[in-house]
RNA sequence: UGGGGUAUAGUGUAACGGUAGCACGACUGACUCUGGAUCAGUUAGUCGGGGUUCGAAUCCCUGUACCCCAGCCA
């Protein structure tokens, strides 16, 4: 912990809620002066953005307060869990820039502790097996505003609870068939606590334990257990389980085992895209994208492709802050922590996305002159390289203008412009094919302003990157969109789902790119600032002779947004 | 209409009875060999109505709106 300046008016740092109440047990010693959090997904999907949240949260708060976070999967259905699911959790937590040490834990390590406590509770009189169908079960718990009725089977006595239970255990029960029950009260007015569910037969293979149960326990029952476990501090989760907190705090209490403190904050949601697993299943399954790791979808793996460093990830969730309060975050933020990242780490790089020929007239056939460009302005360490210039060039299509409007100050009919770390370049002449489309223009260089500046000290008003065409290396290049329309994709019509309004422009791919000959070495997941253009990062698609680029965010753009407001 | 939560600029958040602040966005301007970055500035807020208090975003009362819960999902 640093210590506080208070010549400085920062004031102190300003702690969430959740810190609040960390700090505070710190302070009074609740916990022995412990902080133990746990990330425990399910692994029966990939993480996303709103995973990151709470990574970090948990993470964070650990590391903040000296404590320890556990990675822990909560494998308690497996119907739905998947060992590619786990190996990409495992993966993305990691690549977010967090540790566990040697704390990797499955839920499902702890059926067999669980179990023997599930046979305490029955002792006790607290826990019944219930012979009622899934569909009686729903009739007898009521509904919001009317009581649920008793089980007929919830004063069995605990010698015939105990042998039903082994035999559930001993797979003897078709599924569906027998429930094992917590003995509650059935008009309790939250519905969790109306005798809810611990286990459910399942003759299901585990994706770690095989074929060794054929029941399975609830979430409910389960998550307190494993927490309790592990020794968990602070049970940090989403809003959606307040309701389930008197339950949660109902089986630790009757068991008399540590009880940890479970605390509630809402998730993240971000404009312009969907963020439940369901939803994100269906964008796999029904090939709206490419997979889970698509670069449009808001997954971890996903953003990784597209570009996004783990800091601006991390930065992200740490500026959004976290409250009990539903929100949903402008999309906005998220391209300006990648931006604020990108730009200080990022090496720069020309690229020409859509190629206009350049031929310079009085420019020495064959000449090839090697121009000094810097890597990084943010970053002097990053030095400097050599980029070769020469008779023919590209620019981009966007930078020449024959009839150019106010405002527009790159290269145009007479006029001159720069050449980024080269020449100032005037246009002389604009060739057209037969059907009028501009397809090169013959300019002039000026030989006295090698590097970029005039001897005279005339100004020009802009500066284009450039790619000498001989030197040029194609690419692919992919640039993408919100994958939807709406800032709230749910918002639709009568009958349809999100689904309709996903973008159909969300993806656009160019072909024929020229980008400068220092890119021929790259390798997938390295990211560059392609000057003027944006930021961009090498696709897993790229190989030697094959560079393809997807275009994480534009860099913001003055004269785009003049256009726009045309 | 049962229970559990929550309301602060366009968006995300601070304030813990004492000047409503920060960030993003938007809009100006300066600077610039990236129309980037940077810098300076402008914009705009306490859900409504009562009360308590010298003083209320904060405490009390009362409305209103939104979210979650009736899986043998998590």
């Amino acid at each position: 912990m640093t210590e506080q300046n208070n010549t400085t008016n920062t004031g102190p740092e300003r702690l969430d809620f959740i810190r609040q109440i960390v700090a505070e047990d710190c302070k009074t010693g609740k916990w022995g002066g412990r902080v133990h959090t746990r990330f425990p997904p399910e692994p029966n999907g990939y993480l996303h953005i709103g995973h990151a949240k709470s990574i970090c949260l948990n993470f964070g708060i650990a590391a903040e307060f000296g404590g320890k976070c556990n990675l822990r999967f909560d494998d308690t259905n497996p119907c739905k869990e998947e060992q590619e699911y786990v190996d990409s959790i495992i993966y993305d937590v990691h690549w977010l820039g967090w540790d566990w040490q040697d704390r990797l834990y499955f839920g499902s390590d702890y059926f067999e502790q669980m179990y023997q406590w599930a046979v305490e509770l029955i002792k006790k009189g607290k826990a019944f097996v219930c012979d009622l169908t899934p569909e009686q079960i729903r009739e007898y718990r009521g509904t919001l505003t009317e009581p649920g009725r008793e089980s007929p089977w919830r004063n069995r006595s605990s010698e015939e609870n105990l042998d039903l239970f082994a035999r559930m255990r001993a797979g003897e029960f078709p599924d569906g068939s027998r429930t094992l029950r917590a003995k509650i009260d059935m008009s309790h007015p939250n519905i969790n606590m109306r005798d809810p569910v611990m286990y459910r037969i399942l003759h299901a293979t585990h994706h770690r334990t095989g074929d060794t149960w054929c029941i399975y326990p609830m979430y409910d029952w389960a998550h307190g257990l494993e927490d309790s476990i592990e020794g968990i501090t602070h049970s940090i989760c989403t809003l959606e389980f307040e309701n389930h907190r008197p339950l949660y705090d109902w089986f630790l209490d009757e068991l008399g085992i540590h009880h940890p403190q479970q605390i509630e904050f809402a998730r993240l949601n971000l404009t312009y895209t969907v963020m439940s697993k369901r939803k994100l299943l269906r964008l796999v399954r029904e090939k709206f994208v490419r997979g889970w790791d698509d670069p449009r979808m808001p997954t971890i793996s996903g953003l990784r492709r597209r570009g996004f460093s783990p800091e601006s990830i991390r930065n992200f969730c740490k500026v959004i802050g976290v409250n009990k309060f539903n929100s949903t975050v402008d999309y906005a933020l998220l391209e300006h922590c990648v931006r604020d990242d990108l730009n200080r780490t990022s090496p720069r790089v020309m690229a020409v996305l859509r190629p206009l020929k350049v031929v310079l007239t009085n420019y020495p056939e064959g000449q090839v002159e090697w121009t000094e460009a810097v890597n990084n302005p943010e970053d002097p360490a990053a030095g400097t390289r050599k980029v070769p210039f020469s008779k023919v060039l590209y620019i981009e299509q966007d930078d020449f203008m024959e009839t150019p409007p106010k405002k527009f100050f790159r290269l145009a009919p007479g006029r001159e412009v720069r050449l980024r770390y080269a020449y100032f370049i005037r246009c002389e002449q604009v060739i057209k094919d037969a059907e009028g489309n501009i397809v090169e223009l013959h300019c002039t260089y000026d030989p006295a302003t090698r590097g970029g500046n005039a001897p005279d000290g005339r100004k020009v008003k802009a500066t284009l990157h450039w790619v000498a065409a001989e030197h040029a290396l194609d690419a692919e290049v992919r640039l993408y969109e919100h994958l939807f329309t709406k800032e709230d994709p749910d918002q639709t019509e009568e009958g349809q789902d999100f689904s309709a309004n996903i973008n159909p422009d969300s993806l656009q791919v160019l072909t024929g790119c020229k980008v400068e000959p220092s890119l021929k070495t790259t390798r997938p997941l390295d990211r560059w600032q392609f000057e003027r253009l944006g930021y961009f990062c090498t696709d897993s698609d790229s190989r030697d002779g094959r560079l393809v680029f997807n275009r994480t965010v534009t860099l913001k753009d003055t004269w785009a947004k003049i256009q726009k407001n045309q």
